[in-house]
RNA sequence: GCGCCAGUAGCUCAGGUGGAUAGAGCAACGGCCUUCUAAGCCGUAGGUCGAAGGUUCGAGUCCUUCCUGGCGCGCCA
């Protein structure tokens, strides 16, 4: 919305300095923004005071000659004044905002940039051991990954998401024994738990279906056909508690196969030839100051085996081996460190470790009634991402996951998650959208004509009050913040913004009746308002993967 | 001790690239439904933006130091 406005503040800056009222040459660089307070006009222009250095002249003077020499052959500019220290304030004209409604409508991307067409990106996330369910932590990052996902897909970047599964680790190793005590406590034989073992009950019930299948035939099984089951039992629960968030990845990466192809030796061997290991104490050490980390890091153990960092390192130039112009790590705060060590590996390589974009997320906790929910194993409160969706349900888990910017802690507050009230921002947002298929259903009730197809500027000449203008105002800003969010990664830009737009639509809707208005195509204009300001809402909940009710 | 993140209204949190009188939602208080969904709206109250310095026309935003909380700093993954 901005462009037309930033076009006339350059051919006026050109017009002043033809006049030989400016001098300088650059080009404008100042921003043009909405301002807070809507008695400053409809979009502000600091560009007079970014200039005033080089022009070596007030900022209010430069703003007066801008004005003075004005180019706006369409009209957009209602008024221009000078405020505050040399605030360009401009009131934009209803002609503007007709011709915005109507370019927002005829789009059908809502104007969101596309700057990723031709950009192949990666977005990895959740990416958790089969070693149970998945927990309330990993749910922050499965919704914050599968949205970041839809965000790049939606400016037109081709996106894989993909699952990396550690199963050559110590942890599944451990899983399969835990199964395996358990199966022989169950036929009746004694057998050392693991210390270090997995408590939990699903444990018990895998163990259990594997006696109902094969008796006590794997009594003295060798092989790997606990740890197979439990893998297996467990994947199937991860992936159905996904599928209920609606989430789906392209690829799941098994971390053996970077042991089978080699890839893990020949990282080995490359960091060897150029002098970056050390041997030591058995162990095989990355060089830390060489790499720019803090201290040294071990690869391979002494026991032969490589630390998780050779593998994730391996793991990482596989993935920028693979084409991707990014690659999205969503991590909790607790690996950044790690990310860091694969990072530094990766250059090195000598490969661009700038291309993985690390998206961190902070801890979360659950509260009720302003206490504390603890998340204990033992204490069968709510530990696990399928309690939590039980309890609130899809939209609000992602809503709620994806309120916060990541960098903060998150405190969901499950009281307020589960209400089916105003003040449940999700039901606020839905409610909006809601609102307006009511409004349609009672103007084919009511035999209005409901406007269809494509609107041009002159189906919109009877929207003229700032209540209008505020509203197209509103929707049209959606295009900036999806953009931005995408650009920076950050899903919770557009749950704010679209619990601005809600709160819009409601202003409106309270003020202003918009069935039965007499003035002459104002009730055709404000549908056609309204559906396009419904399309942005129904728009916005799709990329964070929240349904859009029709009624509530 | 070192590193990363956070500290903004009673609570939970927003505040790209420095801009005008710092915002929202809960909670509190007072109003608005015979009329398109009151799951809504309007209003009141609530702040030394953790502290102190600095940078400049201008700082919640940038720099320095310090304080508090979370997470890391393993031949665990």
């Amino acid at each position: 919305m901005k462009g037309r406005i930033e076009e006339v503040l350059e051919r006026s800056l050109a017009a002043a300095r033809a006049a030989g009222v400016l001098s300088s040459e650059r080009a404008a660089s100042g921003t043009l923004e909405v301002p807070k307070d809507r008695s400053h006009g409809d979009l502000a222009s600091n560009v007079a005071m970014t200039m005033a250095k080089e022009e070596r002249k007030a900022p209010r003077a430069i703003a007066e000659a801008l004005v003075a020499h004005l180019v706006d052959p369409d009209g957009l500019i209602a008024s221009a004044e000078i405020a505050g220290p040399g605030f360009l304030n401009f009131r934009l004209s209803a002609r503007f905002w007709h011709s915005e409604l109507v370019d927002l409508a005829v789009s059908a991307d809502l104007r969101v940039p596309s700057f990723g067409v031709g950009r192949r990106v990666q977005v990895e996330f959740v990416s958790a051991n089969p070693t149970g369910p998945l927990t309330v932590g990993h749910g922050r990052n499965a919704v914050l990954g599968d949205t970041v996902a839809r965000l790049l897909s939606g400016t037109g970047h081709e996106v894989q998401r993909e699952y990396y599964f550690n199963n050559a680790g110590r942890q599944m190793k451990v899983l399969g024994d835990s199964v395996r005590a358990r199966y022989l406590e169950e036929i009746g034989r004694a057998g050392a738990f693991p210390e270090d073992g997995y408590q939990g009950e699903y444990i018990r019930e895998i163990a259990r279906a594997l006696v109902e299948a094969h008796g006590d035939d794997l009594a003295d099984h060798e092989g790997t056909a606990f740890r197979d089951a439990a893998e297996k039992a467990i994947f199937e629960e991860i992936r159905s508690t996904q599928d209920r968030l609606g989430i789906e990845f392209d690829n799941y990466f098994n971390e053996d196969t970077l042991y089978s192809s080699g890839a893990i030796d020949r990282v080995l061997e490359t960091l060897e030839a150029k002098g970056l290991v050390e041997k030591r104490e058995g162990a095989v050490w990355l060089k830390g100051e060489e790499v720019g980390l803090d201290k040294d890091r071990v690869l391979v153990k002494s026991s032969g085996e490589p630390a998780y960092r050779l593998p994730d390192i391996a793991y990482h130039e596989n993935k920028l081996g693979r084409g991707f112009d990014e690659v999205v790590d969503v991590l909790g705060a607790d690996h950044i460190e790690e990310n860091r060590e694969v990072r530094a590996g990766l250059a090195a390589l000598g490969l661009d470790a700038a291309r993985v974009r690390p998206v961190i997320y902070q801890f979360v906790t659950l509260t009720r009634n302003g206490e504390q929910v603890k998340m204990s194993t033992r204490r069968a409160e709510f530990v696990t991402l399928d309690d939590l969706v039980d309890e609130v349900g899809v939209d609000a888990v992602r809503f709620f996951f994806l309120s916060r910017k990541s960098d903060s802690h998150l405190e969901f507050d499950l009281e307020l998650a589960r209400k089916r009230s105003t003040d449940n921002p999700v039901y606020y947002v839905q409610y909006a959208h809601a609102r307006i298929s009511n409004l349609f259903a009672e103007a084919e009730r009511q035999g209005v004509a409901v406007p269809k197809g494509v609107p041009a500027v002159d189906d919109l000449v009877a929207l003229e009050a700032d209540d209008d203008f505020e509203l197209i105002s509103q929707a049209c800003a959606y295009a900036d913040v999806v953009g931005l969010a995408a650009r920076e990664l950050e899903p919770h830009r557009v749950v704010f913004y679209l619990q601005d737009l809600a709160a819009s639509l409601h202003r409106f809707y309270n003020k202003n009746r918009i069935l039965g208005d007499e003035a002459p195509g104002r009730v055709q204009a404000r549908l056609l308002l309204l559906g396009t300001v419904q399309r942005v809402l129904a728009a916005g909940l799709g990329l964070l993967g929240v349904s859009a009710p029709e009624r509530m």
